[in-house]
DNA sequence: GTTTGGTTACGAAAGTTTACGTTAGTTTAC
DNA sequence: GTAAACTAACGTAAACTTTCGTAACCAAAC
């Protein structure tokens, strides 16, 4: 097996579990651990997962409080610039839809005085909303999966069904050429429909994120219309989107 | 469990609740007392917690914490008698829907570690059954109704539209022999659909509704299947209800 | 024959528990 | 209503266990 492949089941196996040990990874993989604890701190450096003695964990494996997501975030920083700028392009009155994701509850608390509707996809974002003085807030229902406490599902994607907003802020797992992509195939389905639903589908995704491929694509890079990302992000890659036809901010 | 997990799961314990006794996070993660303490000690330093004498409360009052809710029930007791017996028809495997109120709060407590799967119409249920390993779990999405943080209007009622479920437990301000009723018209509506939904209708009021008439009328009383209170409610009434084909639970 | 990618071996470091003296709340006695 | 007595929780330190990082070594590929 190829060292990057072996890197890439570590990463899909600690993301789905949201926490796996170096013994576990061991005898699943068939390498020593030694080699495991060098492949973690490879990720760790590319900010895929963060490391814990015994193992590693999901960076978003975060459950019920939503300051408890800010501050174990990875890129925090860079996450919070992202939010502030998409906080400036949504405008008064308008509707739109908050995916499931840290850079997208960023987004929310930046969003608790404005006037707005806003439908959620997570508990984490329905809390930080709940109680804004001029906020619509509408959840979308469905199935929690529990990663990310988003709602998915077939009973999720049929609540978007008809339903159209003024601008989608969705999060993902990867931002290529070929299109975005995250790393599960639940969430998969939802932001689908959430692309459909909006007149205007806006990307968010940290630096670390830009040129990566995750394991479902989305949707191909002409269904989105603006890429918020930081400045750590290749320029020239970015310009190649921006050829593609993709409006790209750098916070 | 590695570090990181156990303290996710320690400020989710905490800030679900709204306090946690270092002796029961102990028993429940099994880990010792100490390691609890420098985990409360690393988590206050992050501000997610506060430590106190005997364990940790959640830094500010959340309002969507459950706890919050359960502590400033009126008739707290009648209604965690009342959560004990209906907790008690709920059959593994079933499909239940949850409505809002805090009377059914106190039931989805009781149903954490039961194999079900339970549709939530609010909040503070959504939060306070997150996580819990048996249960599917899946919110009924829709506009969020602030007093009762329940999810009501259109997209609420069509989101019940063509699902079927084994029992719905419903929360309401009062229960005559005209019907059982609420104090608003926003709760009626997705009230009523869960009636629709449901195989059987299960009432739970506290004595303190019992032969009251509250607002606006959701369903004739025909409609219900089982009604259970607590025994302060007047017996010639609930003989009454009986008589009109109701079976009453008295806890 | 050097580079790459891996293993085994072992001392160092970190996390956890047990043990124990101290402190802070609470009850009881006056 | 205060003070003594009691109980439960706390902090610290030593001991134990597990994991980590480093280094020396091995094997296949180029």
């Amino acid at each position: 097996m190829l060292v990057d492949e072996r890197r890439h089941r570590i990463a899909q196996l600690v993301l789905a579990h949201g926490a796996m040990t170096v013994a576990e990874l061991s005898r699943r993989l068939g390498v020593s651990a030694v080699t495991i604890r060098s492949d973690l701190e490879a990720l760790e450096r590319q900010g895929i997962l963060k490391r814990n003695r015994g193992g590693a964990v999901a960076p978003q494996v975060l459950r019920f409080a939503p300051a408890f997501q800010e501050k174990t975030s990875l890129h925090r920083r860079e996450k919070e610039r992202i939010a502030d700028l998409a906080a400036q392009i949504v405008e008064d009155g308008e509707w739109i839809i908050l995916d499931a994701g840290s850079t997208t509850l960023f987004l929310a608390r930046r969003l608790r005085d404005r006037r707005l509707t806003v439908l959620v996809n997570s508990v984490y974002a329905l809390n930080e909303l709940v109680g804004a003085p001029n906020i619509e807030l509408i959840a979308i229902g469905g199935s929690l999966y529990e990663p990310g406490l988003s709602f998915v599902g077939p009973l999720a994607e049929s609540f978007l069904e008809g339903l159209h907003v003024d601008k989608a802020f969705l999060g993902v797992n990867g931002v290529d050429l070929r299109g975005i992509s995250v790393n599960n195939a639940q969430e998969a389905g939802i932001k689908r429909r959430m692309i459909d639903a909006a007149e205007e589908v806006i990307v968010l995704a940290d630096s670390s994120k830009i040129g990566v491929s995750s394991f479902v694509t989305i949707a191909p890079l002409k269904r989105v219309h603006v890429l918020i990302t930081d400045s750590g992000a290749p320029g020239e890659l970015l310009q190649e989107f921006r050829e593609a036809g993709l409006e790209v901010l750098v916070a």
